[in-house]
DNA sequence: ACCTGAACACCGTTCAAGT
DNA sequence: ACCTGAACACCGTTCAAGT
């Protein structure tokens, strides 16, 4: 053994990802460790310390594929549509799609923490803020008002409130139909909330 | 040693949760083991395995005392009030408060997943049914509609995911004053949204 | 230079052996 | 009956030793 150069350590990485990705996907966050990768990938957990600093860095790297995996299909799923308002509900529905067909990726994305909650690599926060942009965004085309932060936070909270409770099965009530008319709504009512609130600010 | 019988078995129960929570405020979710808790309150890891089945069966005693604590600062919040609007509002200043002052108990409470997602105990499933019925109520006394089960779980996740992206710092927004921002923003938003559709269906 | 295999200090869990 | 201590099979992590 040793010195076998099947893959570059760049395609070892991305076999990695797609190990821990499919190990989530088959048996949940708790069966994803670093010695079941290696064993899928056929290499020896040492050969995994190679591409990551840390089994962190390998869930960081998880992470940031499935959170751009979020974005991409909300783009998609936005993509023919032009009024603002049903493009904010279709990246709700989107979002909550994801979180209920992946639990456990879309758990994994927001459940981890890292011990040091200082060095986040940008890669992954600079995602997160570019949907709460956008959102922000969207939200200022319909109200035609300055950027309502407060208003977009509370609409991505929502989204993702109702998809945690669900996915915790802590909703009290089951299914993705019902969580479907929750986000729904949560999408109307913050909405409208954050128009009203604009009105008020003209007059 | 052996057979010390410094305290009976409830005692040793108690004294364990206490460690837990101890560890969790201390150290955080990460740091606690069954090693650490046998370590604080003086006795072996085996001793715990005499008042817990396993370590998932800790968490939730934990967990079940961290929900209760929850609701009894939920009730004290809203004890000298009458009107419904203001109680909810209290209800989910509580909640947050709680969240953003013990982020650990608070997400091992809400992130903790059994293996076997089916027992549940009665004990924790009947505090969060609980809280998600007295909302239901609350919200029924501003509608004066038969019960919009939909609006109390917009309501209720829409301020748990304020609570979650806030402790897992995802929100954009920084600090406990911009929480509460969105806290407010999102139940007004949502008390508005339950009340238009009782007068929609009304008319 | 790359990979292995074994080691280290930890886990949760069990259980014979002591009092 | 109660508690210990050591064992078991696992972790994440490191690194000398092989090719």
């Amino acid at each position: 053994m040793a010195r076998r150069s099947d893959h570059t350590r760049e395609e070892l990485r991305d076999m990695s990802i797609r190990a821990a990705r499919a190990i989530v996907r088959a048996k949940g966050t708790q069966a994803l460790t670093a010695r079941a990768v290696a064993r899928r990938i056929g290499y020896t957990v040492g050969t995994l310390y190679q591409m990551f600093d840390n089994f962190d860095h390998l869930v960081l790297a998880v992470n940031i594929k499935t959170v751009s995996e979020i974005r991409r299909r909300m783009e998609k799923a936005t993509h023919d549509l032009v009024d603002p308002k049903a493009k904010l509900k279709a990246i709700a529905h989107a979002y909550t799609e994801y979180a209920l067909a992946h639990p456990g990726l879309w758990r994994l994305a927001f459940e981890h923490q890292m011990p040091e909650l200082d060095n986040y690599p940008s890669t992954l926060t600079d995602q997160t803020d570019a949907i709460f942009v956008w959102i922000s965004d969207l939200l200022g085309q319909l109200t035609a008002a300055p950027r309502d932060e407060i208003a977009a936070a509370a609409l991505w909270s929502g989204v993702h409130g109702v998809c945690h409770l669900s996915v915790t099965s802590k909703l009290g009530l089951a299914g993705t139909r019902a969580a479907m008319q929750v986000v729904d709504q949560m999408v109307d009512s913050v909405i409208a909330g954050a128009e009203q609130k604009a009105a008020a600010a003209r007059a």
